[in-house]
DNA sequence: CCTACCGATCGGTAGG
DNA sequence: CCTACCGATCGGTAGG
């Protein structure tokens, strides 16, 4: 019998994963058992190991995920045609945005993949060094074209990248309607600083 | 027979907290075995409890000593006698000064303080959220001096605390002739902004 | 500080 | 998808 009909669009296996992404944000990863997750699902601990091959396989489709989304969001305001301000203002966005669409993946992706095994661990890392590569250089050529001051490229990434993240924290107090003033001030001070002149 | 020497003057237990410290920060709390833990002391895993009470406890005195210290010095820079803007850069060295020097504890009370039980649990959560709302505070009266643009202050300290976390990205560079330009960096970044005028 | 050991729980498998 | 179960490892204790 053909499978015609299907009220939710979203296989086991994706609701393996999802779930376990809200138990590893609110616990951890080491401190999240099968057993927890599957009582989650709704079924027993062995039974998860008819969609997915192992827990760690879990963690890596979850950090993965993420990991594309930003590569490819990254290409695509390296590619338009903005000032370099923009191009950061853009980023900045995105990263406030993914923070609160997809919390708990974010969440997992950015403290739990020190959990994850070789090969995945250096697949990981290499695409976030790079991903990081690429936006300093972004900085570099905004002081070349003297839209931003002289300072350093690395410094400067490493504080956007830091601010965002802190965007977690704000999660909790779930106001939607702050959300919008939360992306503009952030914006607004890591551009253009807090001092009155 | 007196003690009358000894060569290092800390206690066993001072050296576990440290090692602790270590392991907690590269594998997490949950991962971390006190076995591992016994490895790297030199002793065996039942020994250890001949001078902490549990795991627990490790994780409680580490973060609780973080947060004594940030909460002593956030006092004494509240009470010096100098502009809201000179205090903002006091506390955003300090923050730079301190996940530098005590690395792994202070990473360890940023990330692994979920693992804390209660009632230790909810006492750190309300000493945070109360040295939150005193920096909140402070940046209010800057703004009503006119010191700072009229921003919202909960973003403005959630944007530097989180920027001031990622120094611990920093660390890995192990540079120590780039700390003070990291640190004069990220201040001029956070008060003055990015963008040349 | 060690040896010896406890019950509990872990991730995962076999077989149906 | 379940029952039944595996070996491994966990935090911690008893006793010396």
């Amino acid at each position: 019998m053909a499978k015609i009909v299907s009220t939710k669009n979203v296989s086991k296996k994706e609701v393996i994963v999802k779930k376990a992404a809200v138990l590893f944000r609110k616990k951890g990863f080491a401190a999240t058992s099968m057993r927890e997750l599957a009582e989650n699902v709704g079924v027993e601990a062995s039974s998860l190991y008819n969609h997915i091959g192992s827990k760690g396989e879990l963690l890596q489709l979850i950090c993965f995920e993420i990991a594309n989304d930003f590569n490819i969001q990254l290409s695509e305001i390296e590619n338009k045609k903005i000032s370099t301000v923009q191009k950061l203002e853009n980023i900045i966005r995105f990263h406030i945005n993914m923070m609160q669409d997809y919390y708990d993946a974010v969440y997992v992706a950015n403290h739990e993949w020190k959990q994850l095994e070789d090969p995945f661990l250096s697949n990981f890392l290499q695409q976030r060094k790079l991903y990081e590569v690429r936006l300093i250089e972004l900085v570099n050529q905004g002081i070349l074209k003297k839209e931003l001051k002289p300072i350093e490229p690395s410094v400067a990434i490493l504080t956007i990248l830091s601010a965002v993240r802190g965007v977690e924290f704000w999660y909790r107090h779930k106001k939607n309607n702050d959300r919008q003033q939360l992306e503009n001030n952030m914006v607004n001070h890591l551009l253009y600083g807090l001092i009155k002149k």
